[in-house]
DNA sequence: TTTAAATGATAGTAATACTATTATAAATAA
DNA sequence: TTATTTATAATAGTATTACTATCATTTAAA
């Protein structure tokens, strides 16, 4: 059986919904590949038309413009990140052995899950450490959240919220704890590899150092250490 | 008596030293408020030409591109602040209380000091707070770090990583903690203004509450509380 | 089989991101 | 003081980016 796994996507996104077609498809999975290679400021329509083979006008029937598609990028990954976490922690019952599971979720990188999609959620990852914040730091960023763009991100943050809360209902700081781990998965990440003096992991570049770290700054501030 | 500070800059991050010349400072000067006003994706040369009563030709003279004076404007933040930190923490022993100041300053929106310089610092820390992390969330970012374009962020996070290793010696993660808490000054004010519920700091919106949200971070951490 | 939806092919425009050249004004050194 | 360097202004030009528009053709659904 293989099970295709559409995450429902907010349409003032796009255009026409590339979930739908092989050209749309082809635009998400391509445009992974190349925002990944070429990072998000030399990646244009028409380099990525030219990857799938068709023209910069048939991309721009999907998606508005580049901002557009890293938006919806990111939406897509949060919206995935989400299920995942639900996925990993269903059947956990003790809050604080969830939340070490979400930490590793959020500081792992993901192994492609070939079937899952036309998306490589591996490059997806990549994408979202280096040019994530860029979805939000804009001067648009209050429209866009008007529009709910941003919607699957902030569910992610209010869920790690609450399971911080439940394991310490008298924390003052759930979300702003939340957002600072989920920030923080990806910066010590981009940081141990891009500039490492700026973390006590350069060295090893290990992934697992992180999570330690995380753990410890959330578990301390919890005082359950 | 008017005390003018100058901030001595990495030379391969200009073409002409903008600090030297007339039209070098109104380019620092309005391309602050430029960038502040228009975001940094909408901002161009043509435009911060136009508002000087220059050329672009003329802009471009100094700085080989709109990268080059965002980096710039960010290496020369930080080297700011450095000074500004060391100022205000000067004459302090206890290493806790330094701490304490330098979160202070971290997240408080720096009033101007109109005759530091001709670069409005209020100003440029809201920008710092939406548009720094763009100077080094790039493809280029190996290349600009070797060029040391980074070297005032590194040197600012290992003054705080030195601060934290004297408050709790044993405490493992002294580096990645200080480019949390420098960042998270940042994010946390960006959050609570643009997309609030991913703080706690939503309703009243007041910087003091990051203070003390950063402080319980770094203390509990320390195990200082 | 008809019709609609999706794509391909082509063209064109305005703005961006530069580079080059030449003239002129202002500051400095001889 | 003149000579000369330095800074700036004025103008022009190119390649690329970021789009929009139109029409023909293929593919898929009714």
């Amino acid at each position: 059986m293989k099970l295709q796994l559409e995450i429902k996507m907010n349409e003032a996104l796009f255009i026409r919904n590339p979930q739908s077609t092989e050209l749309g498809k082809n635009i998400l999975k391509h445009g992974v590949q190349l925002i990944y290679k070429a990072g998000f400021e030399t990646f244009t329509f028409k380099k990525l038309a030219e990857d799938i083979g068709t023209t910069e006008a048939g991309i721009y029937r999907y998606f508005e413009n580049k901002h557009k598609l890293l938006v919806y990028l990111t939406a897509w990954y949060w919206g995935w990140l989400e299920f995942q976490i639900s996925f990993h922690t269903n059947n956990i019952k003790d809050p604080t052995v969830k939340l070490k599971r979400i930490i590793k979720i959020l500081a792992t990188a993901v192994e492609d899950n070939e079937q899952t999609s036309y998306i490589n959620e591996s490059l997806l990852h990549q994408i979202i450490i280096a040019e994530g914040s860029k979805a939000y730091l804009t001067k648009q960023v209050g429209e866009d959240n008007k529009q709910q763009f941003f919607k699957p991100y902030k569910d992610l943050c209010a869920l790690i919220g609450n399971f911080i809360s439940e394991c310490s209902p008298k924390y003052k700081y759930p979300k702003s704890l939340a957002s600072t781990i989920i920030e923080m998965a990806h910066f010590q990440n981009f940081f141990m590899n891009n500039l490492p003096s700026l973390t006590d992991f350069g060295k090893t570049k290990e992934e697992s150092e992180i999570i330690s770290f995380l753990n410890d700054l959330v578990f301390t501030s919890l005082k359950k250490v």
